[in-house]
RNA sequence: GUCCCCGUCGUCUAGAGGCCCAGGACGCUGGCCUUUCAAGCCGGUAACACGGGUUCGAAUCCCGUCGGGGACACCA
């Protein structure tokens, strides 16, 4: 039997989290969930100057508001913590300085600039920069400095050959040492840089599938360098399409907007539809748009996952949070909605219109935040300013003595249900021998400013009984 | 520039040699329904990057070209 599954995701906190982070958070998270594996969060805290516990945190919220769950990580302890690699230095300290002792690592007094300097050289000469191994036979540190000022590089080894391994996404892929260098494993102040940070924990942590961007690829072979160096069988890889923006290029935080995870929530999309729509660049199942995550816990597998990259696409993100509106309990996208009409000064919290005002408007919102505008423009509010288009059209002549009608009807009728309401536009036209749309586009018009508005019985109970004679007694003030 | 990956409708995708003169979805669009707007339903639009092979047969395999993306830090 192989060894039972564990996956992990690794962001660094420098930030809020990112979408493309999240799709493989989640990928990760359903393929442990499965499989009976285990998901491991694990902080790659390791930049001093841009890692925060604000962005920690940040990473959280994020995970937990879209309910990926990780089963050991920040808050989880588990048997291989801690999980920040800034806890976990001595570890790195320790496996450098046997490699160093092994010869298979070597200290490198080169300075920055130096290297910048010949990096830029380099460049202008139209080729990559690779580290020229000025220190890699050194056995003494040069006048004047000491091995504590030393940043530790990994050594290839000599000769030619080659490393390649079989990514369960993409298949053989393979580089020539010639292709790799003598890279930076650690900082001087002993802080590991990504490659080598990754790889010890990967290993230490009992990783067996290591699933991350395709934007990483390149750095598996100095990792893959690294394991052989170490005596160590590396997991299997598979590297994940990336989300690209609108423009075509990698969605980052720079210039994408939209690859913050809370820019949604707080745009009213809810975490079903960013799943759903997440999931679905770089893996389908069968004909299925609209798919829960009971159903991509049952569906998805790594092996059906793709290879090239997806595009953002707005409008479909806002279709999916539309159906996932409609899909949802009434009451569910109800107590979702209350802090978007909070943020618009609306305590609705308990208003017995709540459930029909999420009933309409999820027909014609594509998101929380789309309702809410709505409420608070039209419904939650005292009095409303008419169109003059509109109400030139509907609020003149005939129309106003049929809206006097209804007014009389209305004022008598016991019960203020749309089903009631519905039916004095009914009675009233059929009294009239007048059109439906006849009766209906007045009291449309004088409750809502519009033309255009759900069913007249649904938006004169949004409107409310008293506001809606309100509204309906001022419109009748034009005659 | 070098290396790596990728290439089916505008976008997300189905397609693992014949079931494909390519299916679904978003978008756009025509119609139905209808008290308006939606929603819903029915229909339309639109793609195998190109060129060579292999094969009785290729979107599917191979090669090349072109195109796109990614990586080239003491960032991750």
């Amino acid at each position: 039997m192989p060894p039972a599954l564990r996956v992990r995701f690794a962001p660094s906190p420098t930030g809020y989290l990112h979408i493309g982070g999240a799709r493989t958070a989640l990928m990760n998270f359903l393929q442990a969930r499965r499989q009976g594996g285990t998901f491991v969060l694990r902080m790659e805290d390791t930049d001093q100057g841009r890692s925060t516990p604000e962005s920690v945190q940040a990473i959280l919220d994020g995970l937990n508001w879209l309910g990926i769950d990780w089963d050991e990580g920040p808050g989880k302890e588990g048997p291989y913590a801690p999980y920040f690699q800034m806890q976990r230095l001595d570890t790195y300290r320790k496996h450098a300085d046997q490699l160093i002792a092994e010869g298979k690592a070597y200290r490198c007094y080169c300075t920055k600039e130096d290297l910048d300097a010949q990096r830029q050289v380099a460049e202008k000469a139209g080729g990559a920069f690779k580290y020229p191994g000025t220190c890699r036979e050194r056995t003494e540190p040069p006048a004047g400095r000491n091995a504590a000022d030393a940043v530790i590089r990994f050594k290839m080894p000599a000769g030619d050959g080659s490393v390649s391994f079989t990514d369960k996404a993409l298949g053989t892929i393979t580089k020539t040492h010639s292709d790799l260098d003598d890279w930076v494993m650690m900082r001087a102040d002993g802080i590991p840089v990504y490659n080598f940070g990754c790889v010890i924990d990967d290993h230490l942590m009992d990783i067996t599938l290591v699933a991350r961007g395709q934007e990483h690829v390149n750095s598996t072979f100095p990792q893959l360098m690294l394991y052989q160096a170490l005596g160590w069988t590396p997991p299997d890889f598979a590297h994940l399409p990336l989300i690209l923006g609108p423009d075509r290029e990698k969605l980052s935080k720079r210039k994408h907007p939209e690859a913050d995870v809370m820019v949604h929530k707080r745009n009213g999309v809810m975490p079903e539809a960013l799943l759903n729509f997440v999931i679905r660049l770089g893996w389908s199942h069968g004909n299925d748009e609209v798919i829960s995550r009971e159903q991509m816990l049952e569906w998805f597998d790594f092996s059906d996952v793709g290879t090239t990259s997806g595009v953002w696409n707005p409008e479909k993100l806002l279709w999916l949070n539309q159906q996932w509106m409609k899909q949802l309990p009434v009451e569910t996208v109800v107590e979702r909605l209350l802090p978007f009409l909070e943020a618009k000064g609306i305590q609705a919290k308990g208003d017995p219109r709540l459930e029909t005002l999420v009933r309409t408007l999820r027909e014609r919102s594509n998101t929380l935040e789309d309702i809410a505008t709505t409420a608070a423009n039209v419904y939650f509010r005292s009095g409303i300013t008419l169109d003059e288009k509109a109400a030139t059209k509907h609020l003149s002549g005939e129309s106003l003595n049929l809206l006097r009608k209804v007014r009389e009807t209305l004022t008598a009728l016991p019960e203020w249900s749309v089903e009631a309401l519905d039916g004095v536009v009914k009675q009233v036209s059929e009294a009239s021998s007048v059109g439906m749309g006849k009766v209906a586009q007045p009291i449309r018009v004088a409750l809502t400013g519009n033309t255009t508005s759900p069913g007249i019985g649904e938006t004169l109970v949004l409107v409310g009984r008293d506001e809606s004679l309100l509204r309906i007694d001022a419109a009748l003030t034009r005659g």
